[in-house]
RNA sequence: CGCGGGAUGGAGCAGCUCGGUAGCUCGCUGGGCUCAUAACCCAGAGGUCAGAGGUUCAAAUCCUCUUCCCGCAACCA
């Protein structure tokens, strides 16, 4: 039977410089998503990748000397690197400056033309001189200019324009027939009441007062302006052509979840759509807005100089340390927090004394009492039967979470298994079977059942700790890699080794203090 | 009156849709255990559920008002 497809995408992001661990955090939660559903059966179509036009790296390119493709190459290798440090298993890394990409949207931007759904207009708006940029009112500080603090004029460029207003009334539509289609629910309120109940302005998708752009073919002293350019990555680098559109497009699309931040909801729920309905293609299932990870309680920037990075917490604390952090600690729809004290907390509580001691003082019983070698006697007793209830429990309860997107929520379940685990050690006390010979049976089932809830643990732990489920996995040595408790496995662990030590509070700030 | 979200023991959160002894994790205190990473298990202290008013036999939960915080407010990504 052939695999039910599965297509997940992060927004791509901009290319104007480092991401901060808040923009890591998005790969990180698509990545758990797509390796759960790997898991559970499906074929997974992972994409992410760097949106790297505009006026603003053209900017920063000149800024430093070098040209505009320089400048993104060099971004968009340290993003790859970042998004490798941590474990991300994307399918395609798309670049808005890709060959394929560039000349899709040139043939998009002429369809849209030829339809009648784009035009040639004007874009009036405040503009200040020597920054040469245009602001709207709401981006001016003070009402001067926010990069250099000048006063602004009003002015207008040609430019070309998108009817969004044409299919404001489909699109509404489209909302109240598809409840699920903007997550959370709040979000979808802000953008009827803020945009849609006022009608739909129409939106510049053309620009004249910089270069770093794709050419309209047809006019090529405009670029396309960055939504229409950004956005159709999600089609283009699948093999989307307005002519011909290929059997990967037909597989994939449309997508089934594009994981964006809270910031560009609008974008992804009133542009997107309307652009899909003007190349009469479908629209994506599920656009998910997910909050915001604060350092403290403010939001990271460098003017406050609280920018954390994902590699230097990576270097500090280990890489399932920080996407168990993030993945656990930021609720489904308020903002998150992180601090060192918080993250170190729950490294310490979490990781190391519930999942890393437990496995730990597991496999140190299997060797001392059994040399490792354990097998089930099924001398079953009531409060076994308690503890293989709820890891037969686990899947679906994970199952549950997961479509839900509440990956904490998800993660919370399996330590829970976990607790009851170090609880039934207690209950069971070990030690005291092991100083009678006559309970040397029940004693062997006491660790079986140990080793195979830890395993069941590990496998549900591997979408959001790979290389932690991995190592468990190595220890207990086993391959099953089956959700469910199974009563007739052979163990033959390895020997014990720490997965997560624990860390002094104080000592490690002090360490990550004298290197800031 | 622009729109929306939030305010729950020291910290971080759940509960509010469908009113009925206020729950979880961390931290703290005491006890237990010794297989284990000063880990694990048990017990306890700690909250007038932002404030005021209302509905009700009963409100964290419904209604009204007030205060404070946050996001959005269209071409910045």
């Amino acid at each position: 039977m052939e695999k039910e497809k599965y297509y997940i995408s992060t927004a791509i992001a901009y290319t104007s410089g480092k991401p901060h661990i808040g923009n890591t955090y998005e790969i990180v939660l698509a990545d758990a998503i797509a390796r759960y559903k790997r898991q559970k059966g499906f074929d997974v179509y992972f994409q992410t990748g760097t949106d790297e036009h505009g006026e603003k790296i053209e900017l920063k390119a000149k800024e430093k000397g070098v040209t505009p493709q320089e400048f993104v190459d060099e971004v968009a290798t340290e993003i790859k690197r970042i998004w490798g440090v941590m474990n991300t298993s994307y399918d395609k890394f798309v670049r808005t400056t890709d060959p394929i990409h560039e000349k899709q949207v040139q043939k998009i931007f002429k369809k849209m033309y030829d339809k009648g759904d784009i035009y040639l207009g004007k874009y009036e708006g405040l503009y200040c001189t020597p920054c040469e940029s245009f602001f709207t009112e709401s981006q001016l500080v003070d009402g001067k200019c926010p990069d250099c603090g000048r006063e602004v004029e009003h002015a207008s460029e040609e430019a070309y324009f998108f009817r969004l207003s044409k299919y404001q009334d489909r699109l509404v539509d489209y909302y109240e027939k598809h409840p699920e289609f903007i997550k959370p629910d709040s979000r979808k309120n802000e953008m009827i009441n803020n945009f849609i109940k006022p009608g739909l302005q129409d939106l510049c998708v053309s620009r004249t007062s910089f270069k770093w752009g794709i050419p309209v073919d047809f006019d090529p002293k405009h670029v396309v302006y960055v939504w229409l350019d950004a956005l159709t990555n999600y089609i283009t680098n699948i093999g989307y052509d307005v002519d011909n559109p290929s059997d990967e497009f037909h597989k994939y699309w449309p997508a089934d979840l594009h994981l964006i931040g809270k910031d560009i909801i609008r974008f992804h729920t009133i542009y997107w759509p309307c652009f899909l309905m003007s190349l009469d293609i479908p629209l994506p299932k599920q656009i998910f807005g997910h909050p915001w990870l604060l350092f403290g309680n403010d939001k990271m920037s460098k003017s406050k100089g609280n920018i954390m990075y994902a590699d230097d917490l990576v270097n500090y604390f280990g890489v399932d340390a920080v996407r168990y952090y993030v993945l656990h600690e930021i609720p489904y729809a308020n903002d998150g927090n992180l601090t060192y004290e918080l993250l170190i907390e729950r490294i310490n509580s979490d990781l190391a004394n519930i999942l890393g001691n437990l496995v730990n003082r597991t496999i140190s019983m299997a060797n001392k009492y059994f040399d490792g070698h354990v097998e089930n006697n099924k001398i079953k007793d009531e409060i076994d039967v308690e503890l293989i209830d709820s890891i037969n429990r686990l899947e679906l309860k994970l199952e549950d979470k997961m479509s839900r997107l509440e990956i904490g929520a998800a993660l919370d379940e399996i330590f829970d298994v976990l607790r009851k685990t170090n609880k039934y050690i207690d209950d069971t006390t070990p030690w005291v079977l092991a100083k009678d010979d006559s309970s040397k049976d029940r004693l062997e089932t006491v660790i079986y059942n140990l080793l195979e809830s830890i395993r069941v643990c590990a496998i549900s732990l591997s979408p959001f700790l790979p290389d932690t489920s991995a190592e468990i996995m190595r220890q207990i040595n086993i391959t099953d890699d089956n959700c469910v408790y199974n009563e007739s496995n052979i163990y033959n662990t390895s020997a014990p080794k720490p997965i997560f030590q624990r860390i002094d509070k104080e000592e490690k700030l002090k360490e990550i203090g004298s290197n800031n």
